[in-house]
DNA sequence: AAAATTTCAGAATACTCATTCCAATTCAGA
DNA sequence: TCTGAATTGGAATGAGTATTCTGAAATTTT
């Protein structure tokens, strides 16, 4: 009898992430999220409560999203080192392609939400912890195949792997031109071998 | 015959762009501004004709402070590589003595403001050219020290140096450890010698 | 002490925002 | 085709915002 749903709520949580990615918490209106969603006042607060809910969900989503993207690696048919670099090579061609649009949503969130908000710190936290674990494996792999030395411990490389992924992301909004965030990821891959 | 000024510039700067750092741009309200700094309303709006202009001064205080604090180091009878060591403990111990408040204007700043405002664009990029500046030189003596070895170039290296420094002020609001973030300066230092 | 000129307090203005609410519309199932 | 429950558009609400303005208070120099 009721009336179905008319949009998809994935979809709504791809624009309002692309939206706070862009603009921010506090930067962003519920009224540019339903001009850009399409959807009504009444049907947003009705699937997603208030602005917060949605935001939340929006990292959730940005950050399942982005993970998917970095696991996607593992298809390819490379060894640990090369599925490290790939991804890496994939980040910096994603940001130095729109270089007046390329933010991040889990950097912008960790700078602008993580000490306000504890449900942003744990999405934050999780997206870390995440990255890492892929970064552990790949080591882990790349040890197993002696592309990089014994010695060098996954446990301890990966929180290097992901720092300079977050290093990326801020340099990419302060400047640097692709040249410079390839010569980035160049010293980080040596620094593994 | 003029009244004088009942208040210090810098020091207005100092309060407000530690609140413009701990909540945004977006985040901070000028009445939590002139609160904190006792100012009236009248008085700020007279020294820095808006929000915005206020928002700008502030980060240019803070990368002077920034930047001050880390020149300090030249004082020291240090080698380049044990500056570098030197600067990157710091930062750290910063990073982790105060964890629920422990942001970096400049990080945040690119988050939010970087693509959205030319003025805080520059202010970051300069501030990512005197930084680099910095390491460039200390590596260039450490180079002279024999510290280092003569073919890493410090052109190529300082942004390297740069993009961990960014990196850690991420991993600090994503719930990195101060152990996490030692272990990614150990790695980093190593990957110059 | 008076004058000159700035500082200051706070009311007033003119938004913008998140959220609520209600009446009208829509549509799956009987 | 009719019905009932959900969806929807958009007006209404109420709080918060940056900024302006006016007149009173303050203070240094003459």
């Amino acid at each position: 009898m009721p009336k179905t749903k008319q949009f998809n709520k994935d979809k709504v949580l791809e624009v309002a992430s692309d939206i706070f990615r862009q603009r921010g918490y506090n930067g962003t209106s519920i009224d540019e999220i339903l001009k850009a969603t399409g959807l009504s006042r009444s049907s947003l607060y009705d699937s997603f409560n208030d602005k917060h809910t949605l935001y939340i969900q929006s990292l959730e989503h940005y950050k399942n999203l982005e993970m998917h993207r970095y696991e996607i690696t593992d298809d390819k048919k490379l060894n640990g080192l090369q599925k490290i670099e790939f991804l890496f090579k994939e980040v910096v061609n994603l940001l130095s392609t729109h270089p007046e649009d390329n933010g991040c949503l889990m950097v912008n969130a960790a700078a602008e939400m993580s000490k306000k908000c504890d449900k942003t710190y744990a999405v934050v936290c999780n997206n870390k912890e995440s990255a890492e674990e892929l970064f552990t494996n790949w080591l882990a792999d790349a040890q197993n195949d002696k592309v990089i030395p014994a010695d060098k411990s996954p446990k301890t490389y990966s929180p290097f792997l992901f720092n300079t992924l977050c290093g990326l992301k801020v340099m990419s909004q302060s400047g640097a031109s692709k040249a410079e965030l390839n010569s980035v990821v160049k010293v980080t891959l040596d620094a593994l071998v």
